[in-house]
DNA sequence: CATATTTATATAAGTACTTATGTAAATTTA
DNA sequence: TAAATTTACATAAGTACTTATATAAATATG
């Protein structure tokens, strides 16, 4: 059936070739699912440049071996994603000086939990006693076709992201991340009513100075999620609410660690009773409330939000 | 300085790829060598094609797992180098069977050996005890980092040829070959002159009817090589003459065993000694002719051939 | 000091794949 | 048996490289 195992060692470099290139794209398929606007042959490139304070293509080249074509072409593809910016040498106007731009810092924080994923996942399927390259390669294969290596990959980012992931509370540093990740959810799935645009721009006037709280959780000193508290109606109660995750760590349960955060906050602090007002259509962030214990009670009628059908309360 | 082997695991992917086109590279290089018009990424597909009697576009995807375009752009390959027929099923008039050409058999018993060496030398360089993958890259890579893998492959490939080539007397079936192989030698090097083309093209009636000799050096059936024993003025005495190896066959040192055959035949017959005309341009074989014991004596006014300025005798 | 050579990067075109799509023949289904 | 689906192959365009060549700045050479 598959003709190049046959072949053995005279089909080497075709199976060489194919088995990267079954990495490489169950790689691209981790990405992807993390929502990184990255491509796996950019990797060595790119660690290079991260790892290394200003470097040149020449000296990319010296350490890749790959043509000179080749990495100006995959600069001009990092620099078009806008991960990289280039400077040219003040001494040597020849050469052009290449650091990760903010962005590719950014992008970089993001990467490194999956590199060591990668990493982590691909020792386990080669570090293996073999007696012949290509019994190693027949083992791999068949390992690689009875699980997918990218599912085993995701699989392990989220649980070490997960494990990354510190909560903070709130400090007027973070209030921009606070309006930027709460926007970007209510765009995504309702509009920004002009209550939410003031409140959200103001975290500090509208739930701090009220006796809220506000909760940030960070993955590499990046703000990656958020959720606050506010003090409602009935005394000692609070609303579960402004909760938000940046697009590319969703996946990783860090809603549920925010969540989690917030009610052992709770029971410390002898909060009675939690209140999540939301929308029927985010059917799993209600299945997640009341994976956590919140039970469904009736909606009243002045509902503070439009968007509001569904009212939900747990008992501390 | 290598910044590949320092990613470990995580650059296992380009690691592959780069050892992959390596030895992708390097048996390019061989095929070149032997001035065989062939590429290295289509052995898989050329192996199917000369294994089974007859294979369609489908039945070649079923087996190497490439997709259906990379295939059919393979063929076209295969077909503009003429290796290939296609043919259109008569019970399905979409399947176009297909099956290797005349020339397509014929570069097959030239590939074969090559195969043979590709197979011998990988396997020894990658037959070895490691206890992971990148381990055995790690080693594999050294080893073609000391020395170039085409070099070992081809000198493998010369004593494979060598040992494979048999030594057999004229057949009127080979009388052909005898012309071609000869007229492809004399174009290139000096050009046809009216009685070359006459006594090659009817060997049987100016050398063997004369009592001379007509021997073949043959490699898997296929003719590669050719030489005559011509009896001249002096009784007893040859010429050795016509002496010509087909252009991809060139550094396997056949025309050396054709020579050292006709030594032997000369010493077997009881022949005294053997005449060589040749012309000084011809470095390469003065060296192999003076090898073989032959001195340089001068040469007559009338000598046979306008492109001769140099003779030679072996009293054997 | 002008000229030739080397170095650093860019551009162009080719290659061996890929994905996406088209087309014609065969097969299944209504 | 006509219409829908599937199969077999072809074509087009994109990708990540390659080789070949161009260009501009720096350095060596006479």
């Amino acid at each position: 059936m598959d003709a190049l195992i046959g072949y053995g060692e005279l089909g080497l470099g075709s199976r060489l070739k194919r088995v990267s290139e079954y990495m490489m794209k169950e790689i691209q398929l981790v990405y992807n699912h993390f929502n990184i606007d990255f491509d796996p042959y950019l990797f060595p490139l790119y660690k290079i440049i991260s790892n290394k304070n200003g470097v040149t293509n020449s000296e990319i080249q010296n350490s890749l071996k790959y043509t000179q074509p080749a990495i100006t072409q995959a600069l001009n593809k990092l620099n078009k994603k806008g991960l990289i910016d280039l400077e040219s040498d003040k001494l040597d106007k020849r050469k052009k000086i290449i650091h990760l731009s903010t962005k590719g810092e950014k992008t970089l924080t993001l990467l490194k939990p999956i590199w060591n994923s990668i990493d982590k996942v691909i020792k386990e399927y080669t570090l293996e006693h073999s007696s012949s390259l290509i019994e190693h390669l027949n083992r791999l294969e068949n390992k690689l076709n009875e699980k997918s290596l990218s599912n085993i990959i995701i699989e392990d980012a989220k649980t070490r992201v997960r494990q990354e992931v510190d909560i903070v509370s709130f400090d007027n540093d973070y209030s921009q991340h606070f309006y930027d990740l709460n926007v970007e959810w209510l765009k995504t799935y309702f509009y920004v009513e002009p209550y939410d645009e003031e409140v959200l721009s103001k975290p500090e006037k509208y739930i701090i100075n009220k006796g809220g709280h506000i909760f940030f959780a960070r993955l590499n000193k990046q703000i990656v999620g958020t959720v606050a508290l506010m003090p409602i109606g009935n005394v000692g109660e609070f609303e579960l609410t402004k909760m938000a995750v940046a697009p590319n760590q969703r996946g990783h349960k860090i809603g549920q660690k925010l969540m989690q955060y917030c009610i052992d906050f709770a029971k410390k602090n002898n909060i009675p009773k939690l209140i999540i007002y939301s929308s029927r259509k985010l059917e799993n962030a209600i299945y997640i409330y009341r994976k956590y214990g919140f039970i469904e009670i009736p909606v009243e009628a002045n509902c503070p939000y439009k968007r509001c059908d569904i009212k939900m309360e747990l008992v501390v």
